[in-house]
DNA sequence: CGACTGCTTGATGTTGCTCAACGTGCGTGG
DNA sequence: CCACGCACGTTGAGCAACATCAAGCAGTCG
């Protein structure tokens, strides 16, 4: 935590771009910058959501904790914006954020912030078009995990990782088995059986979290087909 | 279809209760009012988005239509927008809307609409005040199925006629067994089949369509536990 | 070294999908 | 008017997918 010059940031939403010099040093006053570490809840399900939560750098794991099961909802990588619909929804956070790897993540003020809506029609548009598309994205996330089987949805674990997080075919998973298994809606048993199945078949490689694609193609016809 | 007069409409949304007399203006001269059937389709998925949706009266589905299967995301009952998301994030609609009921809606000029949220920030405001409501519904939504299992969904649906349409215990089921099905993410055969072992356990009373509830304690336990 | 955590693998039971058969009501066309 | 197709609803039997249970293994930390 520490002192912050929001206006020499260099990882401004888009909608924080809009905002003028004087704006950005409204912002910069009630600006608190906080790191976390692997592992450390960055939003706490149940908790007041008392601030905008804005991921500067990392990955985090959005996660809704039952007192039985746990569910990973989505796995997220800067820039964004974390938990928007909870901040104007409804004043109670619906989901634990947690870091998946070193963090760095500003707090803002929530009444700075819809001032910014109510005076800066640009900002405004901005958080609205970063909300449509996570919406679309929380949609799409929700069909695929209702209509495929286990397979096919960890397929879909990897190619996202693959694809929209480390863009290279060969990389460490970030996460436990079991919560592989958490974000494809099965259990730690199943992922690491789909795991094993997919390396005999020689569609990936994987030693301990090591993984490798060697079969693009295959892995996603099986995310497609079920 | 016809002309309309925005500023006596009395289903004004509450983002469009913050409109000026001029702006109510604009807003008439791009908006056109529609009523649809029960089975006429309001927003077709895959189609562009050209317009904002605003259903003033009537109940929807809103569902997903897989070359295979077909999905019920939600159903919804007026007043609301329909599709925002979509308006904003992505120009292709990615769902469909059709009619349950006799439905009335008004299609209102998507650069009008950008307008306002550029130049009125209280409207801008109660649109993401819609938007971010509406997500943490669907988010809701999303894991409920995810983790209950068939019994427990369709308990789900019956209780959502029970108190978000109909508020009474009595009530005409406004779709068939198939969508039943589809909106808990099963088979007609398995929604014909949990309604009829509801009923023989006295939990609900069923003929044909209408649907009375009887022991509302026991339906919430099944719709919690699973 | 023992306790613990995360991972793997096999055996077993349950859930719910699929398929098939049959009944009903409705609309269409001969 | 009846015959026919068609959508919807119900019920039963078999089977595939998956969760659960149980056991064992490797790595790590005190």
């Amino acid at each position: 935590m520490g002192k912050i010059i929001c206006k020499q940031c260099d990882f401004k939403s888009p909608a924080a771009q809009t905002l003028s010099e004087m704006e950005l040093d409204g912002l910069e006053s009630g600006c608190a910058k906080t790191n976390f570490k692997p592992g450390e809840i960055i939003i706490k399900q149940n908790g007041l959501s008392t601030n905008v939560a804005y991921l500067k750098s990392g990955l985090v794991k959005v996660h809704f904790s039952d007192p039985l099961k746990e569910r990973i909802m989505r796995i997220i990588k800067a820039p964004t914006y974390l938990g928007l619909p909870s901040n104007f929804g409804n004043k109670v956070n619906q989901f634990s954020v947690t870091a998946l790897e070193n963090c760095s993540v500003c707090f803002l003020d929530i009444a700075a912030f819809k001032k910014f809506i109510y005076e800066n029609g640009d900002f405004a548009y901005n958080i609205i078009l970063e909300m449509s598309k996570n919406e679309l994205k929380n949609f799409d996330n929700c069909l695929n995990n209702a209509q495929k089987q286990t397979t096919g949805r960890i397929a879909d674990g990897i190619l996202f990782f693959y694809h929209e997080i480390y863009n290279r075919p060969t990389f460490i998973l970030p996460i436990s088995r079991q919560d592989l298994g958490n974000l494809a809606g099965t259990t730690r048993e199943n992922a690491s059986r789909v795991l094993t199945q997919f390396h005999n078949e020689g569609i990936i490689s994987i030693a301990g979290k090591k993984v490798t694609i060697l079969n693009e193609k295959l892995l996603h016809q099986i995310s497609e087909k079920g």
